[in-house]
DNA sequence: ACAATAGTGTCTGTGAGACAGTATGTC
DNA sequence: GACATACTGTCTCACAGACACTATTGT
């Protein structure tokens, strides 16, 4: 193999000491999920029920042989080095479930950072992805890790930390291109369950978007049964399915999903 | 679970000999333009005007020193080594320079290419990118080169050709991502001169994208002044300019112009 | 006057936005 | 029955879509 490659250096001309390449290829990962907010009292509605949060981890003080390691004691993005026989795309989904220990979760690549100098150890490149888990697949894990270095914070929380590398404009670029993707793609459908109740869709999206549409309860029960990429749950006899009322909600709410269609919004239309 | 503490270790006791490091890091740059159908006969309207073409360079077959090149003969993006003082985007705009010569022009980071084997030099990761140059820009500078290894393709003419590496891919991409900035951002703009007739703008929306509003005439002409984003352009007594007239177009046509907010148009409005 | 391009008027249906009202459950 | 939650009716206004019509120039 090794040969193979020489003589093909030597085929084209091609003398890979004639450019410096990059120190380390790495995935780092932003895990989003969503955490309830502590209600004051039973008060009247108006304020979102969830918060958007982020998984960090806290980089250790001290390597395995008691020397001071890069970035120690800072929170951070999950990540790591890229092998070479996986895309980056395959790490970051390999980390996510290294840390969660979920499988088969939407992923999506949003930004690349190569700038000289983001990381003392050298040219050290990282491609962004964020990760969108429900709140159930992150609850089991967080209590069976330790609790100090593996931690969901709110996003007011995140951008108040001490953070690693360049991992503030890393994350704040995430939150950015989540709420983007929110706006313009069904992927707030990776928040919820497979069926759905339309109000626990809406109380996700007031907690990260903030759209006209979706803080007017009525426009909003009105508006989204029609959208081309939801539907009504049916059971086996094509009858709508209902949730089953709970304590606090009395009753029975209609279920539905989204249906796999692709809608580009237009600034045209 | 004890094989990620073990991976922590290591990578917080990071020894770059460990790892294996990418071969190369390169920049890919899709640069886009218009260029005008040539019309059949007077006939009526409803072609349009324009095609969407891209620049791509053919490879040579042998290197300076008379040896076969990579990928040589075929045709494909330009792009190159990235620098380590430089990241991935100032690369772009640096090749995109020496190519065309322009400066200064709409460039946009789409895509990570790193799949083992794209390139047979090794480990080579690409970044790639899109530009948009309007029509002028890119004639002197293709009269100027040879017209042999700098060409301009439409891209029904692109995706027969004889692509290198994995450009066909790359290349598609390209495309898609274009066509969404157009549907998503007023990034159209690019391929204007700053003042614009309406008929030039639907008439470059056409050459790109589908859309019934953009189809009728009446319609666009009703709904392009009204956008939040698009004005008319006032001379310095506050009133709206207008274009000469030309051999072909008869009556003067208003000029308007882009103006810069960002509008997030979205799937639940 | 005529041709060609650049727009506008008008009609109709659908949908957004506001807000009050009704339906279905628990206690 | 009281009450909380889950919806629905209705009204107004604006805009999308279709298509015919007017306006302004060059020749």
């Amino acid at each position: 193999m090794s040969k193979f490659k020489t003589e093909e250096d030597a085929l084209q001309n091609y003398d890979s000491s004639r450019y410096r390449t990059p120190d380390g290829y790495t995935s780092d990962i932003a895990i989003f999920t969503l955490i309830p907010n502590e209600e004051s009292t039973v008060g009247s509605e108006s304020t979102s029920h969830h918060s958007l949060a982020l998984m960090l981890i806290k980089r250790a003080a001290f390597d395995a042989e008691g020397e001071p390691n890069i970035e120690g004691g800072k929170w951070a993005l999950p990540g790591g080095f890229i092998h070479p026989e996986e895309t980056a795309y395959e790490a970051a989904k390999r980390e996510l479930k290294e840390e969660t220990g979920v499988d088969g979760i939407h992923i999506e690549h949003y930004g690349v950072y190569d700038k000289l100098g983001r990381d003392k150890r050298g040219w050290i490149l990282s491609n962004a992805h964020y990760a969108i888990v429900p709140e159930e697949n992150i609850k089991s894990r967080e209590a069976a890790d330790d609790a100090d270095d593996v931690q969901l914070f709110t996003m007011d929380e995140v951008f108040a930390l001490d953070l690693a590398f360049d991992h503030y404009q890393v994350i704040k670029d995430a939150l950015e291109a989540v709420r983007k993707d929110v706006f313009q793609t069904t992927v707030v459908k990776n928040f919820l369950t497979e069926e759905f109740k339309l109000e626990d869709l809406r109380q996700v999206l007031l907690a990260i978007i903030n759209d006209p549409v979706v803080n007017s309860k009525p426009g909003f029960f009105r508006k989204a049964p029609r959208l081309p990429f939801i539907v009504e749950a049916l059971d086996n006899n094509q009858v709508p399915k209902t949730a089953e009322p709970t304590s606090t909600t009395k009753r029975p709410s209609k279920l539905y999903r989204f249906v796999d269609v692709d809608i580009i919004p237009s600034i045209w239309r």
